[in-house]
RNA sequence: GGAGAGAUGGCCGAGUUGGUCUAAGGCGCACGCCUGCUAAGCGUGUGUACCCCCUAAAGGGUACCGAGGGUUCAAAUCCCUCUCUCUCCGCCA
């Protein structure tokens, strides 16, 4: 969310700016509304004041014992016609702030000044790659036929147990899955600092705006039938929600968080999208890195976060890229995404598998989440900050892929065989 | 699931026979004073949102005592509904 008064000064600015997102936001209407609720809240709180007035100077004389029974009555009567009219253009009024509230949550965030400007994904910016492309010495497989014939991913049974975009890991691999879990959990613990959460994986509706998934978005989610209350699509929420609502000092900042949940997405929109393997799943892991930072600062933290994230592929030895996501491409809530993208054969190109994103004050500003000036006694929103480190499951894939031998077994990176027992290779099981 | 108690500012906490509540008091925090240093002490200030005014500063107004509704000229205070928290009991991994 915006600042009101900021969007209000600035119409010409904000549409220019959420025009190069591709959003079309309907200012002129929003301006009207505006007005509208601005000139009844003059109104209805001029009524009041007035009645505010009356009532005061009645039990004043009353108390005194200065009214007549006709005093009494007159001002009862009086008062009652002010109290008509509040009621009136308070009904009004409630329409309108609705309304003027929705308006106000769906305008997106403002793209960063060094954010490339562009239409989609196809001009977003490379900033830096890593890692040699493998050359293969012979036809790779795609994950989803090794996950097959090593008996590590069920894709058929899952269907049956529950549908489509849905897939079971089994034997080794569900191993794999785990293992990475527990070694970017270590790393971001161990070596980044982030300090670990294991959050609720259902929210409620005021977390989901907080964080900006609603009011816009409900289309993505899964709602619980008969409850308030929705599956997460990413651990971001509930971690950012932590201290939704809270006055944090300044001396606390910044504060990083790291958590693994499973992450659910009904990716309305998506169909015929990368129907092949996990790649795209209604259910898959995903290990979040959280901050709360300082304003002033918080570009630096971006680029921290990322280094962070970079680092797991790094140890892990799967090439990727980085790049800066063009205005067009820009999440709804962020001022800027770097996305992480890792080589996969079966794509033979980058996908994504990480995006981290600085929201500046957007999300705090949804949350109400301040920090204490240290020396100054005011409160100033805090920046958020959070990214991927890493999507399990895409990782998985890349190992999957990345690490196949001609046989069709998987040699185990390096730095996952402690948490595997000692494992090297991954045959199938008899 | 049953019974009871409760929800007040950054935190603790008073206020529930309706009317100077403009929410006491304390802690914390900020500024100043005092003081070899530190601690203590003294003084002053200290919520949020919105509206008006406005170059700005300052000022004025409205709302907010868990949420929503009601009674009343007037509600933190009385009534109803809901949410949440705590205690005890029951059930349960």
């Amino acid at each position: 969310m915006l600042d009101l008064k900021f969007v209000r000064e600035n119409i010409e600015l904000i549409s220019e700016k959420t025009q190069l997102r591709g959003a079309n936001i309907d200012l002129n209407s929003f301006k009207e509304l505006d007005n509208e609720r601005r000139t009844l809240i003059r109104r209805v709180e001029d009524l009041r004041a007035q009645k505010n007035r009356l009532s005061e100077e009645f039990g004043k004389k009353k108390k005194q014992g200065i009214l007549s029974d006709k005093d009494i009555e007159e001002n009862r009567l009086l008062i009652n016609k002010i109290n008509e009219e509040i009621k009136e253009i308070d009904e009004r009024l409630k329409l309108i702030e609705e309304n003027h509230k929705l308006q106000l949550l769906s305008i997106p965030n403002i793209p960063h000044s060094s954010v490339p400007v562009g239409k989609s994904s196809e001009e977003n910016l490379e900033i830096r790659r890593w890692g040699e492309i493998r050359d293969f010495k012979f036809q790779p497989k795609p994950h989803w036929e090794l996950g097959e014939l090593l008996d590590i991913i069920d894709f058929e049974r899952a269907v049956k147990l529950t549908g489509a975009r849905f897939s079971i890991l089994k034997g080794w691999g569900s191993k794999l899955e785990r293992a990475l879990i527990n070694f970017m959990l270590d790393l971001h613990t161990q070596k980044h600092h982030y300090e670990e959460m294991l959050p609720p994986f259902i929210v409620n509706k005021d977390s989901m705006t907080g964080t900006g998934q609603l009011p816009k978005f409900a289309e993505d989610l899964f709602k619980l039938e008969g409850y308030d209350y929705y599956l997460i699509p990413t651990a971001e929420v509930p971690v950012t929600n932590y201290f939704r609502d809270e006055i944090l000092n300044e001396e606390m900042l910044p504060l990083y968080f790291t958590a693994y949940t499973p992450c659910f997405r009904a990716e309305a929109g998506s169909y015929g999208k990368d129907t092949k393997g996990i790649i795209r799943q209604h259910q898959f892991d995903k290990v979040e890195l959280v901050k709360f930072v300082k304003p002033d600062n918080s570009y630096e933290e971006l680029e921290k976060l990322t280094k962070d994230a970079e680092e797991v592929l790094q140890l892990l030895g799967l090439p990727y890229r980085v790049v800066s996501l063009c205005t067009g491409d820009l999440g709804f809530s962020s001022a800027k995404t770097y996305d992480i993208e890792v080589y996969l054969p079966s794509y033979n190109d980058f996908k994504e598998i990480s995006s981290c994103s600085n929201f500046e004050d957007f999300q705090a500003r949804r949350m109400n989440i301040k920090y204490r000036i240290k020396g100054s006694n005011k409160t100033e929103y805090v920046h958020t900050l959070n990214g991927s480190g890493l999507a399990v499951g895409r990782t998985l894939v890349a190992i999957i892929e990345n690490y196949q031998n001609e046989d069709g077994t998987i040699t185990v990176p390096e730095v996952l065989r402690t948490y595997l027992g000692g494992k090297d290779i991954i045959t199938r099981n008899k």
